[in-house]
DNA sequence: TAAAGATATTAGAATATGATAATATAGTAA
DNA sequence: TTACTATATTATCATATTCTAATATCTTTA
């Protein structure tokens, strides 16, 4: 709990502190999927999608492979994710 | 994972994304601080540590009671809070 | 090689965030 | 009430983040 500083943790929340990174990481929960997409499933722009796609790479969050003309993107470590946001969600839950 | 919605989520994590909140969230682990210790222990000004512990009041990680003349704050899900942690710092440790 | 499709990058402006300094408030004790 | 201690609030400035529009790059196929 204590090896690695604050600015390290709190650059990874960062990293997940911006709705449409959220609506990203919960549509590649699903599964892997190419830039074209996200653009329609999360309802942004190209451009827009592509650069918060790059904020999440820069943080280990997503990788992506090249599949023919197009780059698909997942997530490096859905499980520890998953687990992740279900303690996020709980804690949003009580604190209601 | 569903019932929440992506904004929710986001300014969640967003709350959490400063070196400075982490640092309060990882004294506040160990057990209720006041103000002033939590001055000392993070080493930030009095007027910035309660800016950010409001920041992290008004999104329910933190309550706070009076002993005193002094404000002791703690965090109001320890446990859950704890496990977000964990997670966080696998995902981390495996992007090295 | 040229064209087309898919994605990335850049520049700019608007907005949000954060630190500092100054001041205000609340609680306690004399 | 006054003085003191602890904490909160406000204003301001500097910096960071984000979106949009325009353009660039990369990959495949003709």
């Amino acid at each position: 709990m204590e090896t690695l500083n604050c600015r390290k943790i709190a650059d990874f929340f960062r990293a997940l502190s911006h709705p449409t990174r959220i609506g990203i990481v919960l549509r590649l929960l699903e599964g892997k999927k190419c830039v074209g997409n996200l653009e329609e499933l999360v309802k942004a722009p190209q451009p827009n999608i592509s650069q918060h796609l790059s904020i999440m790479k820069a943080s280990g969050i997503v990788d992506w492979i090249q599949q023919g003309k197009m780059k698909c993107y997942f997530l490096k470590e859905p499980k520890l994710l998953k687990d992740l946001f279900s303690s996020g969600e709980k804690l949003l839950k009580r604190n209601k």
